[in-house]
RNA sequence: GCCGGGGUGGCGAAACGGGUAGACGCGAGGGACUUAAAAUCCCUUCAGGGGCAACCCUGGUGCGGGUUCGAUCCCCGCCCCCGGCACCA
């Protein structure tokens, strides 16, 4: 399992036992000449110069008020470890950094800006880890990856940054939670919720991975706590519905609809069952969810009419029991003294158990009957109702109608409790096999037929059986027929579900932005006015957490202490903080307007920069981040502040970056750090390799050995121009040659199509010097600008050299001529009976006949066209395929 | 289990709407230059077979079928890897 523990970072003279790649000579050699000659590639020393000018000269401001033609192209902003940049963000950054440097050079004037997500758990566990305050690391963190940052040469915009930790910035973020507040958007209940027992915080779903804590790795448990909560649930339709017209990545796409998990169905309401009457008695609650919701007098006895949710109303005749969440707020009236006890202390259970494990589907089925009854609307038979945790409270209704015979974790129920199952689909045909209940049935003949026993759930389509006047119909059919019959009956109502829950935002933590509220015994809950903005986060030496599920900042009595900001009594600090995704959700909306102290986004700068043009980012954030940004935006929106609903036109996925072949991973210890890299082979060598080693968008194999290769590129690349001669004319086939690399170039970069960009570039230089062939200046100059979006540095440098003054990314990309760009003759593949025999070079414009005459001519095709000729197929300039009766 | 994305030489990967499979790069082998090495440059490099020879033949894109003059690409049935979701009724 464990290999022998290898350094992280491959520096060759530090640790000889890694075989790193030999670098050339010019970039370690301390004999070699470095800046001394003029005419060799010293990227170290060409990258400083031009990452100084670049700041000196302001290249990369961005003019906001006067650009022609706002172009916004955004990162996913870092989170700045104390590890400092890794492969993995200088990946995501150099492909976002291509894109909006060829956009610049394509006219558009573009804002490339980046900052800091410097909030959360992460920092704060390390801080504790290593013993310094988060507000003395956090800097340190950033003023380092600020370094790293620059030194990769990207085109970022460092006037305008963000620092999501500076209360300058997290005025606003409070700001937004006071925007959601005023809304009725922002609300606080006692919640289960998952606990963290090692981070000593609460965790959104989101954040719970397979049961565990996302972070640590720690057994989630639940508790219960007052929580503040943003409505983001009833946002879930439009956040659906919009997805059909954004350009975004459709991978992120489908993982949002499913996140937000929209599923048609009906509510039917079952009523009681105490004498198995059933009259329009549910018709008096209109609302089904009404009736369940409210909180049952405690009179109601056992005569309560339940609701359930159900996207198969077509299987309501086998419809044998009902079933509960044990939360469910009818759990109590339900239940009958002879069953009490043991329904409380299946409800205890419940409750105490973690809310991860209740949710795993393999575990065996436990439940408890509550002693009640109900009648099915439909048979009118007196059934049942139980609870049981595999009822999820906080989907659909919180409870169930169970179907055994055609839905898998209510047959697994019934089996365990010995309930009826009752066939009321038959399976079609006599392929009776397939499905969830074939296995069993195989035995007998007319397996799945209307009185076929079942072995198994039998989940798929069929005709109707034993329902009654809807025998016989298909299960389409008889869903339509059935919820009709319902509706008019006032049993049931058409509904739309959705999965998505509402976003748990507090955290009992302290390293994060104060929730805005301040309690008061008399006035209650009251948001800080907007004028005492921020509430800023107290130093605090001491901030570890505690098991009491009260944030550090309690501690601080003289911050948690407040005077209300209404009636002046005394009040305290709300002492949760927020979560991170809503520092994230919006800090797009910033950069524009940084300069701008008095509002969280200046309108005539937003209304000329956002939506944001182009975003990248990775797909870890599909459901988390990019939802998040998103409903906050539609809440601004809504509220008046910002014209767009939807923050982001153009969003696309990158892949992420394997090290031979592994994940890279801190336990793996194959990280790499980009600084040893950029040292042995230049910022320009190591941002192209990262963009060539695979397509952007699917990831790739990183490997060390394999950078030398384009960083021979570059260094072909420079002596290319600085021995270009520039006399005479160029070569013609050269120029074709070079006019086809920039169609290719320039169609390439915008599909985010990289490695294939760069590999043309790559074979163009291999027709320039092909036998040692002396290029002419013409034919590298419009090369060097097609290069710049990957290797601005050595771009810069060469272009001075040709004799230009103004930057490379203010020049106009170079513009292919489409005529040149087609080459003047085509190899044609000539095949016989669909096997190659053999090639031809003809004009492009050259006809069939032509073509066939020639081919029948060369030898090596005659040689197989015997027979009859039946067809002759055209290809125009690629392929002749002659089929002959022989074949 | 469900939803995505993949599976192509020794390796990373190309192949725009079926049309010369393996561009480009790494690695490897050979050669030139050099006292030597490094660097650089040139040639070869899917497999098997044939030819003194520039070449020729056959097979080949995870597996098994199918459609087609022609399939990495389309259809049907499988296997494996990666990511996400997972008792959502």
């Amino acid at each position: 399992m464990s290999a022998p523990a290898r350094p992280p970072v491959p520096d060759p003279a530090a640790h000889p036992s890694v075989p790193a790649p030999a670098p050339p000579a010019s970039a370690t050699s301390p004999t070699s000449p470095t800046s001394a000659s003029p005419d060799v590639y010293d990227p170290a020393v060409v990258e400083q110069r031009w990452q100084a000018r670049w700041e000196a000269r302001g290249t990369n401001v961005t003019d906001l008020e006067g650009g022609p033609h706002p172009y916004y192209a955004l990162m996913m902003f870092p989170y700045p470890s104390a590890e400092g940049l890794h492969v993995g963000n200088l990946f995501a950054f150099t492909g976002s950094d291509v894109f909006a440097r060829y956009q610049r050079m394509r006219g558009e004037t573009v804002f490339e800006p980046l900052g800091y997500d410097a909030f959360g758990i992460h920092s704060e566990n390390y801080a504790l880890k290593v013993g310094v305050h988060p507000m003395e690391l956090i800097p340190r963190n950033i003023a380092n990856f600020g370094r790293q940052l620059r030194r990769a040469g990207l085109m970022a915009d460092w006037t305008r940054t963000v620092d999501t930790t500076d209360p300058a910035y997290y005025r606003w973020t409070q700001w937004i939670f006071l925007q959601l507040y005023e809304r009725g958007l922002a609300y606080r209940k006692k919640a289960a919720v998952n606990w963290c027992p090692f981070d000593k915080t609460v965790l959104a779903n989101e954040q719970v991975i397979g049961g565990e804590c996302e972070r640590c790795g720690t057994r989630v448990e639940q508790r219960f706590l007052e929580q503040w909560f943003f409505a983001i649930s009833r946002y879930a339709p439009r956040l659906l519905a919009n997805l059909d017209w954004l350009d975004w990545s459709e991978t992120t796409k489908a993982q949002q609809q499913h996140w937000i998990g929209r599923s048609e169905g009906v509510e039917i309401t079952f009523p009681p069952g105490v004498d198995g009457i059933v009259r329009g008695s549910a018709s008096s609650s209109a609302s089904g969810s009404a009736s369940t919701s409210a909180p049952t007098s405690a009179s109601a006895g056992r005569d309560a009419s339940i609701t359930v949710f159900t996207t198969r109303p077509d299987t309501i005749f086998g419809a044998t029991y009902l079933v509960l969440a044990p939360e469910h707020p009818l759990v109590d009236a339900l239940t009958t003294d002879a069953q009490r006890a043991a329904v409380d202390a299946y409800r205890r259970q419940t409750a105490e158990q973690d809310l991860v494990s209740r949710r795993v589907g393999t575990r065996t089925k436990t439940g408890v009957f509550t002693g009640s009854f109900a009648s099915n609307p439909a048979t009118r038979e007196r059934i049942p109702v139980w609870i049981a945790d595999y009822v999820l409270m906080d989907y659909g209704t919180g409870a169930v109608m169970a179907v055994p015979g055609h839905d898998e974790r209510d047959f697994e129920f019934a089996r365990q409790f010995g309930l009826p199952i009752v066939r009321v689909v038959a399976e079609a045909g006599g392929g009776g096999g397939g499905g969830g209940g074939g296995g069993g049935a195989g035995a007998e003949r007319g397996a799945g037929g209307a009185d076929a026993p079942l072995a198994a759930a039998y989940t798929g389509p069929g005709r109707l059986v034993r329902s009654g006047p809807f025998d016989g119909l298909d299960t389409d059919e008889g869903q339509r027929r059935i919820v009709d019959w319902l509706v008019e009956h006032d049993c049931a109502r058409r509904v739309e579900n959705f999965r998505l829950h509402d976003w748990c935002i507090s955290r009992q933590r302290y390293w994060g932005p104060p929730i805005p509220i301040i309690y008061c015994d008399a006035c209650g809950t009251v948001p800080v006015p907007e004028r005492d903005l921020p509430v800023e986060l107290p130093y605090i030496a001491d901030f570890t957490p505690d098991d009491s599920g009260v944030s550090p900042l309690a501690r601080h009595e003289e911050w948690y202490r407040v005077r209300c900001p209404r009636c002046g009594g005394a009040g305290r600090r709300e002492t949760d903080v927020s979560d991170t995704f809503l520092d994230s959700a919006w800090y797009f909306l910033r950069y524009p307007s940084v300069h701008h102290a008095d509002v969280p986004f200046d309108r005539a700068l937003t209304r000329r920069w956002l939506p944001v043009d182009s975003y990248i980012g990775g797909n870890e954030h599909a459901v988390l981040h990019l939802l998040y940004a998103r409903f906050i935006t539609m809440v601004l929106h809504d509220a008046g502040a910002l014209p767009f609903e939807e923050p982001f036109t153009r969003f696309r996925a990158h892949g992420h970056i394997v090290r031979n072949g592994a994940k890279m991973s801190k336990s793996r210890g194959n990280i790499v750090s980009p600084d040893a890299y950029m040292s042995t082979w230049g910022a320009d060598a190591f941002r192209t390799y990262l963009m060539f080693l695979g397509p952007f968008e699917q990831g790739g194999d990183f490997r060390d050995t394999a950078i030398s290769g384009t960083r021979r590129f570059l260094d072909r690349l420079w002596a290319s121009v600085m021995g270009a001669v520039r006399d005479g004319t160029p070569e013609p086939a050269v120029i074709r040659a070079l006019h086809r690399t920039m169609r290719k170039v320039t169609d390439d970069i915008p599909r985010l199509s990289f490695n294939t960009a760069i590999a043309a570039m790559m074979a163009y230089m291999n027709t320039l010097r092909a036998a040692e062939r002396v290029p002419h200046r013409a034919e590298v100059e419009p090369l060097v600008q097609l290069v710049a979006p990957f290797a601005p540095h050595i771009a810069e440098e060469l272009w001075e050299r040709l004799g230009h003054t103004r930057s490379i990314f203010d020049t106009a990309w170079p513009a292919y001529d489409p005529v040149l760009a087609t080459a003047e003759t085509v190899t044609v593949a000539i095949q016989v009976n669909g096997k190659l025999r053999g090639t031809l070079q003809v004009e492009t414009d050259a006809d069939e006949e032509t073509i066939l005459a020639a081919a029948a001519a060369d030898p090596g095709v005659a040689k197989h066209l015997v027979g009859e000729v039946r067809k002759v197929i055209y290809v125009p300039a690629r392929l002749l395929n002659v089929v002959t009766a022989a074949g």
